[in-house]
DNA sequence: TTAAGCTTTCTTTTT
DNA sequence: GAAAGCTTAA
């Protein structure tokens, strides 16, 4: 090289800092001060405490686009939510700001993100990556078959239940306690038991393990294991999720959290951002603790604490009434939420003679609604408990009124769908017993016992499916020999790759070439809707290619048809019912609670306890501040008890404790005003002449 | 051992 | 009022 002239003057280059406008989003104009704050919140641990209807959600979403928009990629966010329908909506709604594709963005809830994770890693963890995921009825029905593999007969010293044992079970993993101690704090009159009860719990986890199956706990746990047991895997996802943001962070439980605390650990800024309301904290019964939001700062130092205050949803008649509720509870963060919006009406307090008239009420009142323009997508009905809508249901359909339920039994969840889907499952986990016995059991003259002397027969091979398939069955009852043979058809059918690559088709030939129409035809009365339901099911599988995906996701998933709304007709505009569990973090212009009487909401179960007592009155802080414009708090002064049984009902103590300044009382035609203030020592209802005099007092 | 018929029990909330 | 549990007949 020759040498070089000397250089010339330099030129003088003058960088200038990019304004914001710059951003493809225009942040100022679309939130508040206190939301820009967060949305520009600098690296670093970081709470948001934000008061309902404050625009959380908004602002979440408004994040990740500013954090996209300044270089993050996709694939270094983690995004962990409540439920996977929100996880989508958010990623859509980023898309739809950004206009480009997150789909390389992790977002999901805590079991779905798990389950993701643990399949390339789980053979580091005794597990092949086809595992099964259990839902909470194959957990329930694995706990009863290893209680009686024990030889413990259940009627016997009343030995629990699947489901109590799965309810225990999973509130020790969740919480990070030992089972002995939830039984000995929760469970007491178990203690007598404690040896059985543990040794049926341990049947319960080897037989998991060796069906090659993970509980929804199991997806947590085996995850936080994961990154204990192994520095190198937690490292690289340390390194590839640059930004962890969590919503609903005081529904998050002990596990949950350490999970978030172990992504973090070798972190050098340690940016982890959660959202979420101590006021909204629902979720104890399994195993969430506010403490895991309040307690952040201490176990992040120096993180930030930002607040979102303003409430732009609900009326001040609204607020003011879900303060005045919450008030009562004793531990709580202070806080003040700010309303912005104009005085609107006062909520309404109304007194139903029974249930019917509850019923009717709200249908009469959702048509005068949707007269005044309010469409039926803008209204909801909210109860604590799922058979709470029941009568509502039958007078809508009397009326016409068309609704969906968001809640109650989950659509994979039925009998039908499962019995399908366990042909599917046996096909992707050859070891799933749980499948193997359930598909077996479908057979004519085959019930418990000869599915489980057939699965004995198969278990120890490695393919115990394959086993099965060349198996001599001459010691098969002779009853049972015809639908083998077919079931064993079906079986090697569906092993074919054509079959295993498109989960729909699979469907259909288990439905139709596989006798299982037959079979709901002889199972259910109402065979021709779950027949439909299954070519629904097979219909929503077509946008899979894989069964193993499709069957993650229909497991850890809730409704189909809450997912896309491919089947939505141009008016397909529907009231929506549902729990206010469900209904967290959902908005209608016109929210109707029912069923607030004493015993239900509060429900009686959760009264024994103070600290029951309050997340029920969150409950009912949730219920109300879903609504924008209009609340409508209604309580039947009669109910159904023990079936049949028509008993006077108390109005919720949430009602009574109200000023009533807060509330406009309305009385019903046929009704009998009934004052709510003097709590205790009111004389009981079943005085009053007008409310059928002659029934029996509650029994309790 | 299964399936049908009779009796008891039960209802919180969900990934 | 329905689903799960128990009893009994086949």
């Amino acid at each position: 090289m020759p040498p070089e002239a000397p250089p010339p003057v330099p030129k003088r280059y003058v960088l200038r800092k990019a304004p914001a406008r710059s951003y493809r989003i225009d942040y100022g104009r679309e939130l508040n001060p206190e939301q820009r704050a967060v949305v520009f919140a600098p690296d670093g641990p970081t709470v948001v405490v934000a008061g309902a209807g404050s625009g959380k959600t908004r602002t979440l979403v408004y994040r990740v686009s500013r954090l996209v928009e300044d270089g993050v990629p996709p694939e270094a966010l983690l995004l962990l939510t409540f439920t996977n329908r929100s996880a989508k909506e958010m990623t859509r709604r980023v898309e739809g700001l950004l206009g480009a594709d997150l789909a390389r963005m992790t977002a999901g809830t805590f079991h779905s993100v798990g389950a993701r994770l643990l399949r390339p890693h789980a053979e580091l963890l005794g597990y092949r990556p086809n595992f099964s995921i259990l839902d909470a009825e194959d957990s329930k029905d694995l706990l009863e078959s290893a209680t009686s593999d024990l030889g413990i007969p259940i009627t016997e010293r009343r030995f629990p239940k699947g489901d109590l044992l799965r309810a225990i079970v999973s509130f020790a993993a969740n919480t990070g306690q030992k089972v002995d101690s939830v039984i000995g704090r929760d469970y007491p009159h178990l203690l007598a038991q404690l040896e059985p009860v543990r040794a049926v719990i341990r049947r319960y986890l080897e037989r998991k393990v060796l069906a090659n199956a993970m509980d929804y706990d199991d997806l947590l746990l085996n995850w936080k294991r994961l990154l204990e047991m192994f520095p190198e895997v937690r490292k690289a996802l340390g390194t590839r999720f640059r930004s962890i943001l969590v919503d609903e962070f005081q529904d998050v439980n002990r596990l949950q959290s350490e999970i978030v605390d172990l992504l973090a650990v070798d972190s050098e800024t340690k940016n982890v951002m959660v959202v979420g309301d101590d006021a909204q904290s629902i979720y104890s019964f399994r195993g969430a603790d506010a403490e895991a939001l309040l307690g952040f700062p201490d176990r992040y130092p120096g993180a930030a604490v930002y607040r979102l205050e303003t409430n732009y949803r609900s009326t001040p008649e609204i607020l003011r009434l879900a303060d005045a509720s919450i008030a009562h509870n004793g531990r709580r963060y202070e806080k003040t939420l700010v309303a912005t919006r104009e005085t609107g009406v006062p909520v309404a307090v109304v007194g139903a003679r029974d249930l019917a008239q509850q019923a009717e009420f709200v249908a009469q009142r959702v048509l005068e609604l949707r007269d005044e323009g309010a469409p039926l997508s803008e209204i909801g009905v909210l109860y604590r408990a799922h058979f709470q809508a029941l009568e509502l249901q039958i007078e809508l359909t009397r009326r016409g009124i068309p609704y969906e339920v968001r809640s109650g039994l989950r659509f994979f969840e039925q009998a039908h769908v499962k019995d399908v889907l366990a042909h599917l499952r046996l096909l992707v986990n050859p070891k799933d017993e749980m499948s193997f016995k359930r598909a077996l059991k479908l057979l004519p003259k085959v019930g418990e016992r000869t599915a489980a002397v057939l699965w004995e027969a198969v278990s120890e091979s490695p393919e115990p499916l394959a086993a099965f398939l060349g198996l001599e069955l001459g010691k098969a009852p002779p009853g049972a020999r015809a639908g083998l043979l077919r079931f064993r058809e079906t079986m090697r059918t569906l092993k074919k790759p054509s079959y295993s690559s498109s989960p729909a088709e699979a469907i259909r030939y288990v439905v139709d070439d596989g006798g299982y129409g037959d079979v709901a035809k002889g199972k259910f009365p109402n065979h021709s809707a779950r027949l439909d339901d299954l070519e629904a099911l097979a219909q929503f599988a077509l946008a899979y290619e894989d069964v193993g995906r499709f069957l993650e996701e229909v497991t850890l998933f809730g409704d189909p048809a809450g997912e896309d709304n491919v089947a939505g007709d141009e008016d397909d505009e529907r009231l929506v019912l549902s729990s206010v569990h469900q209904a967290k973090g959902l908005e209608w212009k016109a929210v109707f609670v029912i069923g607030l009487q004493e015993d239900r909401f509060p429900n009686l179960r959760a009264c024994r306890t103070p600290e029951g007592l309050e997340e029920e009155r969150r409950l009912f802080y949730v219920a109300a501040t879903r609504a924008k414009d209009e609340l409508t708090l209604v309580h039947p002064l009669s109910a159904y008890d023990r079936y049949g049984v028509v008993v006077v009902t108390e109005p919720s103590r949430f009602l009574r404790e109200l000023p009533a300044t807060l509330y406009e009382r309305w009385v019903l035609d046929e009704t009998v005003d009934v004052s709510l203030a003097p709590a205790p020592d009111r004389p009981r209802l079943a005085a009053d002449p007008t409310l059928a005099p002659d029934e029996d007092e509650p029994v309790n």
